[in-house]
DNA sequence: GGTAGTTACGTACACCGTACGTAGTGCGGT
DNA sequence: ACCGCACTACGTACGGTGTACGTAACTACC
């Protein structure tokens, strides 16, 4: 008597549907759909519990029948973008097919940039996300390994995926908030960054932006970096 | 005369001082440490400009002549945290040494479970970020590769350690949070798991679960998952 | 048919980041 | 020496946030 969890279950164990007063107006679909249209649209700094009752045509206070706490409303939209992936049967190559999925996971979240920043934590046990983890583990079937280490591999992957690609969102979103004058903003930041270079503090920072490596092929690097994971993990 | 930057200049470009006025009451490493104590004590939600400006014992707005946005703050705040690195001289052995960084700074996130939250985006220029590189690349001196290679590794680093290490302290703040029943939660939590998996639509997951691995060894998962980035570049 | 549990939602609270205006202070130029 | 101005200090205020709480309407079960 003295508790129940008072708050922090977890949103899935609770049922959609309690079966006794009038019929829900939205379906969790729905919330999470509005939620994400929002946080594509305008950023997730500007993802509100207001403003996702507004865009579903309801009272604020509402929306809290269905989503206790605005983290679980994050956790529904992470599982809402995660519906979809696309799981094709295993090739038999496992390090291709998890190569792929990694690459629609980036994919995914160059769709939905605010993705990274929700991830940080872990990947939770959403539906979609448990299906996500069987599916991984389904391309590692004919590999002999244990449970655990596929599981650590599988982890990182997906921790190389979200801090590469939020690198990648981060450095594309720096560069577009400036509307006033791109050149000059750049210009001033990596000014700072060469006065700095030019204090001959950091010798080795200095011959490495002394020589010209040419434009970045950003796809190149990601793919190189799954690559060393995918390779140490088959070599070991 | 149309712009200036307006705001987002760098805070490491512009003084510490500037001549003119009355001598400023703090310096940037007195913000940072009252911010650091406070991210450390309560959280970093619980960190806002009016607690940091109540911590130094002077009026809100004040602070904001120190520090122009509160992004800025958290920039001192990385900055200050990352004094204590300690960069002994490399030993010869590249992964050695960059293993002992690794270790560093997985310890450091410890101290201040904050800091993975605020790295998510790219570790940024500040100085003590730039010895943090500069000391990275010195390791990597006798190593036959070129600029560019060197940062990837160094930056893949980075990001398994912040992700690991992110997901370690959420793990443990999971079950720290909970003091009306620990166990309670846990069995809520799980017992959600298992009646999910229970469903049939996760065999793999299920036959995982099903084998108990017993106590996993965090430290020797985090030095499994190091090394093999490590030996990839090694072997590359 | 009563009633208990749900849904709906308006109001209110505490707190946030920060724009702006004003007062005071001490350095630089003359 | 002194003036003027750039800087510091900070109170007030605005628009926003998450969400606790109370109330009214509704419906599925006993």
């Amino acid at each position: 008597m003295v508790g129940r969890p008072a708050v922090p279950e977890v949103i899935w164990a609770r049922p959609e549907r309690a079966g006794r007063g009038p019929k829900p107006a939205f379906s969790r679909a729905d919330i999470a759909a509005a939620a994400v249209r929002i946080a594509d649209a305008e950023g997730l700094d500007a993802l509100s519990m207001r403003k996702v009752a507004a865009e579903l045509g309801c009272g604020t206070m509402s929306l809290y029948n269905y989503v206790p706490r605005k983290e679980d409303l994050h956790e529904l939209m992470l599982d809402a973008v995660s519906a979809g992936y696309e799981y094709p049967d295993p090739s038999g190559d496992w390090r291709a097919d998890l190569l792929a999925l990694a690459h629609q996971a980036r994919g995914m979240m160059h769709r939905h940039t605010w993705v990274p920043r929700l991830m940080s934590p872990v990947y939770g046990f959403s539906p979609n996300a448990l299906r996500y983890l069987e599916y991984a583990l389904s391309c590692l079937d004919g590999v002999d390994a244990r449970f655990g280490e596929k599981m650590e591999l599988i982890a990182m992957l997906n921790g190389v995926v979200t801090t590469y690609t939020a690198n990648e969102i981060a450095t594309a979103e720096r560069s577009r908030s400036l509307p006033w004058s791109e050149e000059q903003e750049q210009a001033a930041r990596t000014g700072y960054l060469i006065s700095q270079i030019m204090t001959g503090k950091y010798p080795r920072m200095a011959a490495g932006f002394a020589e010209d490596p040419g434009p970045i092929d950003l796809d190149a690097v990601f793919d190189r970096a799954l690559a060393r994971v995918l390779d140490s993990f088959a070599s070991a």
